[in-house]
DNA sequence: TCAAAAGTGTTTGGGTTACACCCATGG
DNA sequence: CCATGGGTGTAACCCAAACACTTTTGA
């Protein structure tokens, strides 16, 4: 800790300053029984305690070689999870935003992500986890700090990103059919959708593609499943 | 400082860690000489001295209530302007991005200006300031740090907006005609916009209103002049 | 009378919505 | 054979680009 601030101390431009107390935060959606929904964690101490909040932690700049690798060690840390198509949202800070420092910035990451992909026993503070339909986080005093606005701009943000099928991965499985693919942008964005048109821009953008031979049997008709082309 | 350090080792979750050297960078852009501009400053000091930058400085818990305020008070400090409109574009961050400090976060803001509002004899480090045609920015080591990045991204956001014409005021004179716009937004883009559509779209978004009885006289003939529309 | 810019109207085409229709399957 | 979802096609419609045209002024 010395030696860092001595560093800092080394030039002219980084003189005495007092730096901000720096964190990530992690918004995480997924479809979560036709709704979507956010993980949130239970806060256990003051500030805030028995309130919910988005999941996070400390950039620490011994460990992580920039923001996205920290974004990505918390969440490996606190959600035993790796985050692929992570979405850095914005940055937010001030004095008061977090009574836990003078002065505390958060760099707010997003992503989609599948719930089943998550194992509930471990990551050793998984258990306070919950997926958490995003029309209830909006509820008043439900979050803690200034969350309830950070996820309200990722649901904009990643209904926007649907709405212009530049699809966040990360929510999708390994193989599914075209009509699962427009429910659960349906169930995101929270209207019906036209199948023809649907389909129609999907192929256009070329980002998925047909499995061969691989159908999706059932009660009806077997359907045709796809994958996401391989990235360029 | 000792006081700040003390009080964010007085909690569990911020305990010894040091945290990163943070800094506002502001990208101002302008169109000067037909030419959509970013004002950049020349670096007397190592590093990369010899090599232009964004203006930029520390985030200064003492001073600054949040980020926002930060970017104004650089702006005010550095630019000797009060930047409206300001648009935060990213934050940035990671080990060895700044040779000054071990690790430097910057949360970049953007803004669309007139260049003529600049005093060019205000300010203390003003002399070192240039307007600089972005291609000409976008040249190999010609920008210090990962500024050339920094602006690329700002010119296509900003781009963006204009495109939707959500128009990203602050680039705007008191008065204007709707051909004057056309053209800022012309230049801004780089290719030529149709009369009859950009007159459509700019009414239908009701961001500005004629003055009544005002027009341009000059060389032809005479036309409506415009101001924006009070903010709701 | 001409050049140049202001301002308006019309045509056209691309893309989306809405909706109809057939297909394949299990029950 | 019917309900259900898969899959395809078509007509109506909307928006915006393209472009033609008129207006107004100074030179």
């Amino acid at each position: 800790m010395i030696n860092v601030m001595k560093k800092i101390t080394q030039n002219s431009d980084a003189k005495i300053y007092p730096m901000p107390f720096t964190r990530i935060e992690l918004v995480v959606m997924s479809v979560v029984n036709d709704c979507l929904s956010v993980l949130l964690g239970k806060r256990e101490q003051a500030p805030y305690a028995g309130l919910w909040a988005l999941p996070g932690g400390v950039v620490r700049i011994d460990l992580d070689a920039n923001l996205e690798a920290s974004a990505q060690r918390v969440a490996q840390e606190r959600l035993a999870i790796q985050m692929p198509y992570l979405r850095q949202q914005c940055a937010v800070g001030g004095v008061s935003r977090d009574p836990r420092a003078p002065w505390a910035v958060s760099i707010v990451y997003r992503a989609l992500s599948r719930a089943e992909e998550f194992n509930p026993t471990a990551g050793k503070r998984l258990d306070a986890l919950r997926w958490c339909p995003v029309d209830e986080a909006m509820a008043d005093n439900y979050l803690a700090f200034d969350h309830q606005q950070l996820i309200a701009q990722a649901v904009a943000a990643t209904r926007s990103e649907i709405d212009r099928l530049e699809l966040p991965f990360g929510f999708l499985p390994e193989q599914f059919t075209l009509g699962e693919l427009q429910t659960a942008c349906e169930i995101m964005l929270g209207r019906r959708l036209d199948k023809s048109s649907f389909r129609r821009r999907i192929d256009e953008r070329a980002l998925i593609e047909p499995i061969e031979g691989e159908m999706r049997i059932g009660s009806f008709r077997p359907a045709q499943l796809f994958c996401q082309k391989a990235q360029t």
